[in-house]
DNA sequence: ATATGTGAATCAATTCACAGCT
DNA sequence: AGCTGTGAATTGATTCACATAT
């Protein structure tokens, strides 16, 4: 469920400020999803609210927690490190989501050797021998296009399962693996094209962009 | 239609090899969409195929560059130049797909001043006056979740209209502003769902996330 | 009173399947 | 023979509305 990280997120909020309960409505003002929605979405995680009062904020965080795998911290590979990737192995923000940046990978011998956010960036030859000390099931994608492809395939082999894409190709994803591509640029054409004809009020649209789906 | 993009990016790799045909089934290769829904999206978009033939490649691509808004380049203004802010202000995907980033805003008096990809970063108390200088309707947040709200409250006042939101928070937009929000973290988290959980074959799911609706 | 959980209804998107053009 | 364009069927997600619990 696309909306689970929403809900962490929210829940976090409303427990470091005290809140006890949460009803379906309240979580509705302040993650952008309609209150049915938000209960169908928290009954299908199995969770149970109680009637009159609303849902207990720690408990309902524990079970997104679950759900969301953030019991553990899972160990990320990032790959290519350009501007791109080296504003993902700095970003703070991910160790407080159960991700931890273990790894950097590149091809130019003048960025391998350094270190970025307290990791050091080794040769994308080590690719395999590296997914496997790391025991890395996610891996980030941030190359040029032209090298998406072959890496993806060389990732899947190593023996990871999920692949972030932030390179503008399509990924032909290797059996069993899961690619999810972000394209900024493409998300802001589809901004422009709406944005631009739009002249009276608008929607909003959140999470990260519509998905397509295709067999792997 | 938030496959545009995708269709954009095929067509001008399949008019570079020199194609001057193509058939659904072969779009549906290269796009990772299937057949029916490349013909579905390109019907809606008023283009004529021919029967028995496929689709003229450049005749197609100039309806999607129609559709996409790119006849003319689109002026962004990028707000918090941290590295996330730098990545976008350097990447040189988007001059080939329409967009073209003008200008550079930030707080932090280290930062104004200094260039980042040939652009002047500029200090975030003269977004009024930028934003009516470059005539920017679209604007990038690559700021901590703090000041985003805010910050998308001034764009909207300066009359951008679409506004690509990169910090981890649900921003309430305002009336007539399209809001999008991409988190990388997010996205990784439900990749680690998936992928972590899924031992058999996995499907890919491609475009940047799953979208919810708010009013505005 | 208040708010959950869920069948039933609605809405949007995808896919099927085929008639019709080249 | 091959491939588009599109009605009809299907699938999936969202919303409604209400019985049910506190």
């Amino acid at each position: 469920m696309a909306r689970l990280p929403v809900y962490h997120r929210a829940l976090l909020t409303l427990a470091q400020r005290g809140e006890r309960t949460v009803s379906s409505a309240e979580l509705s003002v302040v993650t952008g999803v309609t209150a049915p929605t938000v209960r169908r979405d928290l009954s299908h995680l199995g969770s149970f609210g109680t009637r009159g009062t609303g849902y207990a904020v720690s408990q309902l965080l524990a079970r997104v927690d679950r759900a969301l795998g953030i019991d553990r911290e899972w160990p990320v590979v990032v790959v290519g490190i350009g501007s791109l990737g080296r504003a993902l192995a700095r970003s703070g923000n991910f160790s407080a989501r159960g991700l931890k940046v273990v790894a950097l990978l590149d091809i130019d011998p003048q960025v391998v050797g350094s270190a970025v956010g307290g990791v050091a960036v080794e040769h994308v030859d080590r690719l395999e021998a590296v997914v496997k000390r790391e025991e890395a099931a996610i891996a980030v994608l941030a190359t040029p296009p032209g090298a998406a492809q072959s890496l993806a395939d060389r990732l899947a082999a190593a023996g990871v399962r999920a692949i972030l894409n932030l390179a503008p190709v399509v990924l032909r994803p290797a059996l069993g693996v899961r690619v999810g591509t972000v394209d900024l640029a493409a998300e802001l054409q589809v901004l422009a094209f709406y944005g631009a004809r739009t002249e009276g009020p608008a929607r909003t649209v959140t999470g990260a962009g519509r998905r397509r789906r295709q067999s792997s």
